[in-house]
DNA sequence: TTTTATGCAAAACTTTTGCAAGGCC
DNA sequence: GGCCTTGCAAAAGTTTTGCATAAAA
């Protein structure tokens, strides 16, 4: 989806266009494969639009995980981060604990579990898998 | 492992068994298969022990994770969860969204990834995975 | 003009910390 | 007695909310 594929489909679903609003999601449309906590993205969207505030930041942080546009990712230490979900296909990542950098994997292997549970009698409903380590550069770096 | 021997690990790491940390570990042996969020373990582990403050639990949650007694699960909302981690063993959960039951499940499937994630070369450190679900009990209630 | 968004400040939560007092070994 | 623990209160960090104002459509 490109960055004025997601404006329209803001519009469609009432949303105003304002300076915050483009400057938060052009600035997370800029990382969509890195994870940003909201005060980094409080700095980093003030670069286009100065006049913005954090509460703002969360607002929309909000609107979009109701329209199902945002990834939501907490960590060990409790803070949690976001990137864009631009496709909504189903997929586990592969996360970089350096520079947070993220890349989806096409593979789940829940299937494997589906004998398992069923023997519990455990009816399921969800999944998380998230793979831990360094990226390509990271490793490089050591 | 038995409450005994988990007070006895504790002595030989040099923790003192006051009133309040008895009662928190017994409040967690108790619920030995049920995620606890601190303020859940305050109210339950003041019915042994009154004069009990959440800093302590706070401090006593801290302590067991240092020691790598607890298990830490943080939810969506952003709620941190702890219960008990009995064996050291590497394990995945079947969680149940309704009661908070927990199950492990003696299965992991990290292999199957190994060949995609060499082929991007990723440096693999560490992984997480959890199942979402309604337990047996719960299901029946529906 | 109507509705939605925003800034600002204050409130609400959760978790951490400093310090003096208390309790275990 | 010495060292670890605790309660209490205050602080710190994060997220939410109320309200008047501002901006988009």
């Amino acid at each position: 989806m490109s960055f004025e594929n997601l404006c329209d489909l803001l519009k469609r679903n009432n949303f105003k266009l304002t300076d915050q609003r483009k400057s938060i999601l052009f600035t997370l449309y800029e990382n969509k494969d890195s994870l940003m906590s909201p005060e980094d993205l409080l700095v980093a969207a003030k670069k286009r639009c100065t006049k913005l505030n954090l509460s703002t930041i969360y607002r929309n942080i909000e609107a979009l995980l109701k329209l199902d546009l945002l990834y939501k990712h907490i960590k060990d230490n409790g803070s949690t981060l976001y990137k864009l979900k631009l496709k909504d296909s189903h997929a586990h990542h592969m996360i970089c604990t350096k520079c947070g950098k993220t890349e989806a994997v096409d593979f789940c292997p829940i299937e494997a579990f589906k004998g398992i549970i069923d023997k519990k009698q455990f009816q399921l409903t969800e999944h998380k898998l998230e793979l831990y380590g360094h990226c390509k550069e990271c490793s490089d770096d050591e």
